[in-house]
RNA sequence: CGGGCUGUAGCGCAGAUGGUAGCGCGCAUCGUUCGGGACGAUGAGGUCGCGGGUUCAAAUCCCGCCAGCCCGACCA
């Protein structure tokens, strides 16, 4: 490809801030651009590098076993009225309508789609287990799209859904896929974690997230050093020390409490910290439903673990009017006296004497007791996990940030009950598919690399993704002679390239100086740069720089096929 | 959905107290340059986000809407 011709074009002055480094430097690039909030061209640059990530995952599902297929972008609504995901997941499907009134929901996911495809084919026991994916654009009706690639409306992604007939079967292929996953990062250059999460919508009961460590990234995961436990802060769980088992139990007294609202209120006017303290928060769950919810003051509260406790998709918090009504005061909500459910965090019972409100205004309960002055209808944990805590077998936490680039959930009959999908066992007897479905996203894959492969200057492709291998630059000489002969080289390795189908970048532009052709080489970031002048000519050369190294060095024009091999070789 | 900020040439921006729009980059043409974003000259390019109002006169003041960016959407 010659630059004069390529279409795109790098930008000297950076967009506005755009938020994160990956972002900047794609546009500056003349890798992507944006359409809208959330919506992105990949320009042919950039359609290169997804290309070359997508045809990695590819090989690699291949090779898993996984079949290739495409399911339509438009999916009939009552599929996903089926599950019932029209509401759950509602808040971010899109939907339109064709001119008869039918309406579709844009894929968002294809459970629904990929269950009902199945389901068509009255399978037996004897054509399973098996697992088909596909690439395709998904749309998110985000409520705020996030500056850059790493959080969009639109994008593409490879989805993968497996089937079988018991979760024995099942967990082969989450291993297999598990282990898929991780040499599809390797080879993407990126290190991924293996986060435990939460299934969200898409439902079942367990799943893993792949984490690449990042500061830009927006999922935070709590793990232990050695690595034997890493959780996504939606589910991670901890153990609560013991805070004072020697005090003596006291009796519960109500005093007059000159205080604000806020934990730290109570803190200062105790001066006893925040541990001693009951956090009580009212809820309502989106059935309308009021439940208390009680934790060491301390602790935060984890909203997902609650919405899993007390089977509901989302809660809001009751608002001051609320909270009156049910007999309380905002600021000074206890567990003792509100006739409401209520759910109590195992904490509560790592502390002897707690002080809490007294649901009046300004007055406070001390010394309370877990058991003997107030009980939970539940017991559960519904804490966030806190820096410095312990996991069950007392190794310590640390906190880590990154960005998911892919997923695998276990499914199991989630969707095939509710489906009635369902295939024939030995025997005649119908059951219901155990299912999986794995993700990767592509576009968020590929920026996820830029935020670790760049320096001051730009990019920084790793060869087996980067948009081409070499970068051929070719300067103008003093003359028309020198010119010629410049041209005339240059032409020779470009051709000579070509015919060995090593992608060649050629920066043919007369008019551009030198400087900046350099700018654009380490902006653009192909692996290999190679330069042709009047001074390289003179040596019967070519200056050799990779990306990645400061030094660049001559080679004789005789040498340029060997080490070009030897380079690509060690991919 | 709440809060803050922004919207002027393709991009980045400037336009005080209202008087009819400018700079840099980029683009085009010519010349000089030619190994780290060169220089000079000339030129093209704008219903000042949209709608309404005030005014002799609005990019500028007022109202409404739209779009974008950032933060939050969580504890009482």
């Amino acid at each position: 490809m010659k630059y004069s011709r390529l279409f795109g074009k790098t930008i000297k002055e950076s967009p506005r801030e755009a938020g994160n480094i990956s972002t900047k430097l794609l546009i500056q690039g003349g890798f992507i651009r944006e359409s809208v909030a959330g919506r992105y061209y990949f320009l042919p640059l950039g359609m290169r590098v997804h290309d070359k990530i997508m045809q990695i995952i590819e090989k690699e599902m291949d090779a898993a076993g996984a079949q290739k297929m495409i399911t339509p972008t438009l999916h009939p609504l009552e599929l996903w009225q089926e599950t019932n995901r029209t509401s759950s997941a509602g808040f971010e499907l899109m939907k339109v309508k064709d001119r008869r009134g039918a309406e579709f929901a844009l894929g968002g996911t294809a459970e629904e789609m990929i269950v009902d495809l199945v389901r068509k084919f009255n399978l037996s026991y004897r054509d399973l287990p098996f697992t088909i994916y596909q690439f395709s654009q998904k749309f998110r009706d985000e409520l705020r799209a996030r500056g850059g690639l790493l959080r969009v409306r639109e994008f593409m992604m490879k989805d993968a859904y497996s089937f079988h007939r018991d979760e024995v079967d099942f967990k082969k292929e989450y291993e297999n896929m598990w282990q898929t996953y991780l040499r599809i990062f390797k080879q993407l250059g990126l290190n991924a974690l293996v986060a435990e999460s939460d299934n969200g919508y898409i439902g079942g009961e367990y799943c893993h997230e792949f984490i690449v460590e990042s500061e830009v990234g927006e999922s935070r995961v709590f793990a232990t050093e050695d690595g034997s436990y890493v959780a996504h802060e939606d589910v991670a769980v901890s153990c609560h020390d013991i805070m004072n088992p020697d005090e003596s139990i006291k009796e519960m007294e109500i005093k007059e409490a000159p205080r604000g609202p806020t934990i730290q209120d109570g803190v200062d006017l105790y001066k006893q910290p925040a541990w001693r303290q009951i956090k009580s928060v009212l809820y309502k769950t989106d059935q309308g439903k009021f439940v208390l919810v009680a934790l060491r003051g301390d602790l935060e509260i984890n909203e997902v673990k609650l919405c899993h406790v007390l089977g509901c998709l989302s809660l809001e918090g009751a608002t001051e009017d609320e909270i009156r009504s049910l007999g309380s005061e905002p600021g000074f909500i206890s567990p003792l006296k509100l006739k409401i459910k209520k759910v109590g965090d195992f904490s509560l019972k790592t502390v002897r004497n707690f002080y809490t409100g007294a649901d009046i205004f300004q007055k406070d309960a001390l010394n309370v007791n877990y058991g003997r002055d107030f009980t939970v209808d539940k017991e559960a944990d519904i804490a966030l996990v806190k820096l410095g805590q312990k996991t069950k077998d007392g190794k310590i936490f640390v906190e880590k940030l990154g960005i998911e680039v892919g997923n695998i959930f276990q499914l199991g009959k989630h969707y095939s009950s509710r489906m009635h999908a369902t295939f024939t066992q030995e025997g005649g007897k119908e059951t219901f598919y155990y299912m999986g479905c794995y993700g990767i996203g592509v576009g968020r894959t590929l920026a996820t690399i830029v935020e670790k492969y760049h320096d001051e200057r730009g990019i920084i492709w790793p060869k087996v993704i980067a948009p081409f291998m070499v970068h051929l630059i070719t300067l103008s000489g003093k003359t028309s002679e020198i010119q010629a002969n410049i041209q005339a080289n240059a032409q020779v390795v470009y051709e000579q390239m070509q015919a060995e189908q090593i992608d060649i970048l050629w920066d043919d532009r007369h008019e551009v100086s030198a400087g900046e052709k350099f700018a654009d080489a380490d902006l653009i970031g192909i692996p290999l740069r190679l330069v042709i002048s009047e001074r390289t000519l003179q040596d019967h050369a070519i200056e050799w720089k990779e990306r990645s190294q400061k030094e660049t060095h001559m080679i004789p024009v005789a040498d340029l096929k060997e080490s070009l091999h030897l380079f690509i070789s060690h991919l």
